[in-house]
RNA sequence: GCGCCCGUAGCUCAGCGGAGAGAGCACUGGUCUUCGGAACCAGGGGUCGGGGGUUCGAAUCCCUCCGGGCGCGCCA
């Protein structure tokens, strides 16, 4: 990475200063190192300003200072004092278009830092209860989470994927009940709905295959024991549903986990047991509770209910428990919805009372996506409320975009998703684009192939127009948009990256021609064309689109 | 009432302690003897919700108020 060079280098320099006695020891653990905004500088550090007043000097006599110290370097073609006391680094031209040949020799990805080697790594997400199709706002959710592990991964995690399944408790039995009502009236019995039961015309459809498939089967067996069978077929039909929504996305999961095996185990009444020794269960009203926090803010949640059921809360214990005591995964990202956010401070308490390291579990929370149809909230709308279902969004406007849209926001931020948008502007959508630059690149590669040029011995350092060279930069820029979407759990900065990538070739297309009478020049530019295209291909690929080699124009419908 | 998240251009959103505040879309005006125009270039448009504070420096940190979303012990 560049940063980590220039870093080094400028480490160099302070050293030399401090030898040279021109400035004193301080300490400089940070470098104030980032891209520079300002046009004509690459990176810029603001330690002068930030150590200014330790070291009882004006930020630009320390700048001078550390600047005065720089050996000289091929990789840049300077190093300046700036404003109120920046060092700004400019990178040499030279060294630039060398980079080319090794993006082409070694991948984009080679200079992505191995951020994770060796941590055993294990991101949760989607984990919906299996009691009906996933919505837009869970699409959000695994599309966000699947982003993050493929970033994960990227950055060198032993990293696995589970989706932890709700198969036990109240709503499965619900399903169960629910199917069962309609399942009966089919065959004209009169079984009432449940209160709180799922009223999906999903439920009416299983109800209906099963009346067909199993006749009266469930009618001569004893309601509790029809509840309990219906329920294990709604949850495998459920999962059914869930999985092929997620199939469409391109979306999969290494480890299923249930949590009906921890019941069945034995795990979830034994980690009750266990913070009943160490002091953290109180019995009351019947109840057994979780009590925990500081003795100003008490809280108490229940683990076992009055009717002798163990709660969902207790499961998530065991679960977490299993987690990292018995598969001892180093780090855990749980990617959820914002609306369990009260669950993770519960999450946190239960890691200190079992004595597990709190730092290793990280929440993150995407925020709501509220889908717009004619520019109303779906609810409002008068086409069909199915576009809150992610199988029909996906049906609408494609995997591609769907999964663009979605991780095009942090988590934090809630998102309007606008169906019409997105389907509607498709050619002018930014993922098109993003997409589009890459096959048209693809066919100036082919165009090349055709007239039998080989470029393989081009000579980048042909390469020296600004608009090449600013290309470089942006490709240079790749490994350190993916360490830092990856460090910040972060994925929203990919198609931003993607988007500015796309854009810079577009530009460039426009003012140069790769292919030209001047045979030397086609070969070099052959080569930076070749290096961004497998740019762009790696963030696409990180962001799971398609980066399609050729692209048909579809009709306006 | 308490807790978490969000208020940045007409719209959707980046930026989250540094140097004239950005992108996409929309709008206006241009570019083509087209290596795929699903393109490119230029322009207009912003008291960064209001008010205090910290700092050499605040859209960014702290406090407070206003507005929106989500949640708040026997659902999962």
């Amino acid at each position: 990475m560049v940063t980590a060079r220039i870093e080094a280098y400028l480490r160099g320099a302070i050293d030399d200063a401090r030898k040279a006695g021109k400035l004193p020891a301080i300490e400089t653990a940070n470098l104030g190192l980032e891209k520079s905004r300002l046009e004509g500088s690459d990176y810029s550090s603001t330690l002068p300003m930030r150590i200014a007043r330790a070291v009882g000097a004006a930020p630009r006599a320390i700048a001078e200072a550390i600047v005065g110290s720089a050996s000289d370097s091929l990789m840049l073609a300077s190093v300046e004092v700036a404003g109120p006391g920046f060092i700004n680094f400019v990178l040499a031209d030279s060294w630039l278009a060398e980079q080319v040949d090794g993006i082409l020799q070694h991948g984009p990805a080679h200079a992505v830092p191995r951020l994770g080697e060796g941590v055993r790594t294990q991101i949760e997400f989607v984990s919906i209860n299996p009691t009906g199709p996933l919505t837009v706002g869970h699409g959000r959710i695994a599309a966000f989470g699947d982003v993050l592990a493929r970033l994960l991964k990227a950055v060198g995690y032993d990293l696995q994927r589970e989706y932890y399944v709700n198969d036990y408790g109240n709503q499965v039995k619900l399903l169960g009940q629910s199917i069962y009502s309609h399942y009966a009236g089919q065959l004209g019995e009169d079984v009432p709905f449940p209160l709180n039961g799922y009223k999906g015309k999903y439920v009416e459809e299983w109800a209906q295959e099963v009346a067909a498939q199993a006749g009266r089967k469930y009618l001569d067996m004893t309601e509790d024991e029809a509840v309990d069978a219906l329920s294990i077929e709604g949850v495998a039909r459920s999962l059914a549903m869930i999985r092929a929504d997620l199939d469409e996305l391109q979306i999969g999961f290494d480890n299923w986990f249930s949590e009906n095996s921890l019941h069945q185990a034995g795990d979830v009444r034994r980690v009750i047991e266990v913070l009943h020794e160490s002091g953290y269960v109180t019995e009351r009203e019947g109840a057994t509770w979780f009590s925990h926090g500081d003795s100003s803010h008490e809280r108490e949640n229940v683990l076992v209910k009055r009717t002798g059921e163990t709660t969902y809360l207790a499961s998530d214990i065991a679960y977490h428990v299993n987690k990292f005591a018995e598969r001892k995964f180093d780090r855990v990202v749980n990617v959820m919805g914002a609306d369990h956010h009260g669950h993770t401070a519960r999450m946190y308490a239960a890691m200190d009372a079992l004595d597990l390291d709190r730092s290793k579990l990280t929440f993150v929370l995407c925020q709501m996506v509220h889908v717009v149809v004619d520019g109303l909230p779906v609810k409002q709308s008068k086409r069909s409320g199915d576009f809150e279902l992610l199988g029909q969004l996906v049906d609408e406007i494609g995997s591609d975009a769907t999964r663009y849209f979605m991780i095009s926001r942090a988590a934090d931020s809630q998102m309007e998703f606008d169906v019409d948008l997105a389907k509607k502007k498709s050619d002018e959508n930014p993922v098109h684009k993003i997409r589009y630059a890459h096959a048209r690149i693809s066919s100036i590669l082919r165009r090349a192939e055709k007239a039998g040029i080989d470029f393989s011995d081009g000579d980048t350092s042909l390469l020296d127009r600004p608009q090449e060279l600013g290309l470089i930069r942006a490709m240079l820029d790749y490994p350190e948009v993916v360490s830092a979407a990856a460090k910040s759990l972060e994925p929203h900065a990919l198609p931003h990256y993607a988007l500015s990538l796309a854009s810079a070739f577009n530009s460039y297309y426009h003012v140069h021609r790769v292919i030209s009478p001047d045979l030397q020049l086609t070969k070099a530019r052959l080569k930076l064309a070749m290096a961004v295209r497998m740019t762009v291909a790696a963030v696409l690929g990180l962001m799971g689109i398609s980066a399609p080699d050729e692209m048909v124009r579809e009709e306006a419908d």
